[in-house]
DNA sequence: GCATGAAAGGTTATAACATAACATTACCAG
DNA sequence: CTGGTAATGTTATGTTATAACCTTTCATGC
């Protein structure tokens, strides 16, 4: 309660771009965890915290048993109701989000404001990208308004190419190469 | 080719009132299926109508595992691939949508329009509406045009309370009985 | 320190959802 | 009526998720 809600936003760097410093993102998100823990004074057990290093690894989703291999190869106990309720916590504090049409798991790039996540797929790299929209969110009650339903959760995927992927799959060759730094 | 798009939408209903007829909505749903598939040349075998009629049975999706139950009690064959198969038809075909949110299926309500589901699913008594709507269709292109991304599918499931579960759950006595026909 | 109770984690089993692979049957085109 | 393709039958298994019950951990009050 004592902190101010102003920790950089682990995902504002974009999934879709390669050029990003991705340590930025998993160190920026293990604080925003630690700091969020704290507030809602809920523990951030070693288990917790590695199943979100994982899902913070890539900006791909990850499957459970994908995440359930990595623990085990750690000698983190390695049945599945371990991932599952490490998963549960992270979704409860909004941490993570579910993908739905992958059964997937990401990390969530938001967790200090309330929000759905909405995303972008790509069926090409398997990178999600997150992203707020306040506009969105307006237009899709706006449009559950007109049947006098009322929106709980909202489930939003949109699959497809990034930028990154359409350029590749036009030009195989050709493309421009991407900096390494 | 030859046949004028303009068979009745099966589900101009709407799937929140319980006072509309509901064997119109299978029936206009299997003739509209028989005039699809005669238009596509594929075969609308007695498996693919029955699943297709099930799964318009009600307005809440169904799980592959409870057609299949159905299925079987019919003297139908009554494996997992049995059914899958035939809803993988339906899928192509446009004449269902898989709802990911829910791992179930249901019956499309537009199967002439080449379009997107998008979904309304009351958690409270399990009715999932679909509505086209081509200004969400936009604001969700849009959405992701912002970001250079290419959608190819949509998923788009909003959950929550439907108007009646709603009046039900906040009066949940005094509510005015509905017309029975 | 230590009792204690709630939360977290360990363990085993199984439920629920989905597909692979290969054999058989149905159906139509020539 | 035959040959090929689409559909279905059959068996097995892969993948995702949870139930149920037991043990450990850890903060708290004594």
């Amino acid at each position: 309660m004592s902190q101010p809600d102003d920790t950089p936003n682990a995902a504002d760097c974009t999934a879709f771009s390669s050029d990003h410093n991705h340590h930025q993102c998993i160190d920026q998100a293990l604080n925003s965890a630690r700091l969020l823990c704290q507030q809602h004074n809920v523990r951030f057990t070693p288990v917790r915290q590695r199943v979100l290093e994982l899902i913070w690894q890539s900006h791909k989703p990850l499957g459970a048993y994908q995440i359930l291999e990595q623990l085990g190869a750690e000698g983190f106990n390695s049945a599945p109701p371990t991932v599952y309720r490490a998963l549960e916590f992270l979704l409860e504090q909004r941490l993570a989000h579910r993908i739905a049409s992958l059964n997937a798991y990401i990390g969530c790039s938001h967790p200090q404001q309330p929000h759905q996540g909405y995303f972008l797929i790509c069926r090409e790299c398997g990178s999600a990208q997150e992203l707020p929209s306040e506009l969105l969110a307006q237009q899709l009650r706006q449009f559950a308004k007109q049947q006098g339903f009322a929106i709980e959760t909202e489930t939003v995927e949109l699959s497809g190419l990034c930028p990154g992927c359409q350029a590749s799959l036009s030009t195989p060759v050709t493309q421009t190469p991407e900096p390494t730094a």
